[in-house]
DNA sequence: ATAGTCCAATACTTCCTGTCTATGGCAAAT
DNA sequence: ATTTGCCATAGACAGGAAGTATTGGACTAT
């Protein structure tokens, strides 16, 4: 039914909705009135549905033909940016794609996406940069940076974000604590410990949401040491100024250990991110390969029992 | 560049990536192998990029012609699904549209969604029916309702969940309560007399993130009075049961007045629903024009400096 | 009234191009 | 060495998109 629209025929649909008029479309599309008359009756005819409605003051197109029209605006920027994309890509003509990320991002998620990249883009190159996840923002913002891997929440319709991966949340003690004995720690005796935190002014949202989560756990704790990557995390853990709350996926020192939490299932988020007015004309792309392997994968939510919370979502979005 | 580019070789880009065989691919286009051939030779030489590798074995895309045939299978699908709504819209042949509601959303929503659906599908019925959002929700999933217009959270991957509105919480009390003197209440002096709640078993996450959001403001309460309606939740309140959070925007009783709270700034969420695999051909053109509404006005973000909390997200999710 | 203007639709011709048949080339299998 | 399977090339042909010329309808100005 629809077998026979054409690219072409979508330009005209959007030339005369555009002029307003078949002559003064035409003209604009270096095609003689008869032509375009004859090519959108003929669609009109194709698929059964009147698209314009000509009147003398002017053409318009019916609510079902402005549809139409919409859909032909998309389809034909999105072939025109595919195959400039494609050409690009292909050429090596395509700029360096920079990527920042947050220390406390798992460098296997930085692996996944720079393989994924590699392999869809073998000509482009990469220039990684870390940092704190408020700096990379700021870098994104600038134009300094096109995407970036980092912890959720991140806040506002400025970002494209892509869920990448989801890691529970554990306790990260000495291997010599007493509490490191057993296989879960309760929050009720874990919460008078916790002293070790992320920098909040590294990733403001994130440090809410946590101090959120602790709240609807009925806890509140006394953030007395911080600090900016995890590695300085577990300095201080070492040192004995208490616990902390880290990914399970953390890259361990010696003389720490992480156990579970029992009673409660809190998880942290790892996600790519880019603006979306980027330019760039790769990361649409590779955000929907994570999209894709997302929807193949969550069907099983696996629906504990226990409360899970999730630092997810920004609670002030 | 890619003005040479028509369905006719999305097709048939498809149908050599599916058969990995070009002699293959033409028989199953109805189509001679040399025409095959020579118009998949001449789209690469067109765009510059080359979209498969002939080998010895078979015929494979390169990464970049994967990423055209991606685009392909979806440009070719979002073809014959417009033509087809449009069909079905012009002939009257869509099926009635059956919506369901929340009574806990505005009526000036379910508005909008009439207004909006009329004006586009002028010969398309809509069927309306009220319930409590678990009850939505189930007879979504069961296939006896197309979508729905609910108070978030919904959770999970299987509903397509659009925003629609945000309305401030405010606390709901009798005219003559000492507090209505006020122009805001504070959320200390409120907590001890808010007994008054949705009924959580009507929608247990909206119920379970509100009480997040209080114990994140370092309350508790006591529930121990829930209605199903807005209605009823007046009634409780004239009747001295307590004080209840409500819409701003509900429609407010006769002897009832709403406050704002102080120093928070909590919101109610409305959002447009559908299964993600629904069949009704509308919902995603409906669904477009509630985000296209979002992205050109959501630029105005207030950012106050009151904590925004949100019922928007599902925490359990 | 009547001529003039504007615009879409129709009639017919031209010419481009997508498809076909036939054939060549190449590599692996027998 | 021959056969087989597959893709590329060459030349002929037909369908249809676009062009030119013209008609027809509706409004306007004199």
């Amino acid at each position: 039914m629809s077998e026979q629209v054409e690219f072409r025929h979508l330009k005209y649909i959007v030339a005369v909705a555009e002029a307003g008029n078949f002559t003064r479309a035409a003209e604009r599309l270096f095609l003689s009135q008869p032509s375009l008359s004859k090519q959108i009756k003929d669609i009109e005819t194709e698929i059964g549905v009147q698209l314009f409605e000509r009147h003398r003051d002017g053409v318009y197109p019916t609510p079902i033909g402005q549809m139409v029209v919409d859909y032909a605006v998309a389809t034909l920027y999105g072939r025109t940016h595919v195959f400039k994309l494609a050409k690009e890509i292909f050429s090596g003509t395509i700029p360096p794609l920079r990527v920042g990320f947050s220390c406390f991002v798992n460098s296997r998620h930085l692996q996944t996406f720079r393989s994924l990249y590699a392999k869809h883009f073998p000509l482009c190159s990469v220039q990684l940069s870390g940092g704190d996840t408020v700096h990379i923002l700021q870098r994104m913002e600038r134009g300094d940076l096109d995407c970036a891997v980092l912890c959720l929440p991140i806040a506002g319709p400025k970002w494209v974000v892509e869920h990448i991966a989801s890691t529970p949340l554990v306790a990260c003690m000495r291997t010599d604590d007493p509490l490191s004995e057993r296989t879960e720690v309760g929050l009720q005796e874990l919460v008078p410990r916790l002293t070790v935190f992320r920098d909040p002014d590294g990733h403001p949202a994130a440090h809410a949401r946590l101090l959120e989560m602790l709240a609807a756990a009925n806890s509140s704790v006394h953030v007395s040491c911080t600090a900016a990557t995890p590695h300085d995390i577990q300095l201080l853990v070492r040192d004995g100024y208490g616990i902390a709350l880290v990914n399970e996926d953390m890259p361990l020192e010696s003389d720490m250990a992480i156990r579970h939490l029992y009673g409660v299932q809190w998880t942290a988020d790892t996600a790519f991110v880019y603006s979306s007015d980027s330019g760039h004309p790769a990361l649409p792309h590779i955000q929907r390969h994570f999209y894709k392997r997302n929807t193949e994968t969550v069907r099983k939510q696996p629906q504990a029992d226990r409360p899970q919370l999730s630092l997810k979502f920004d609670i002030t979005a």
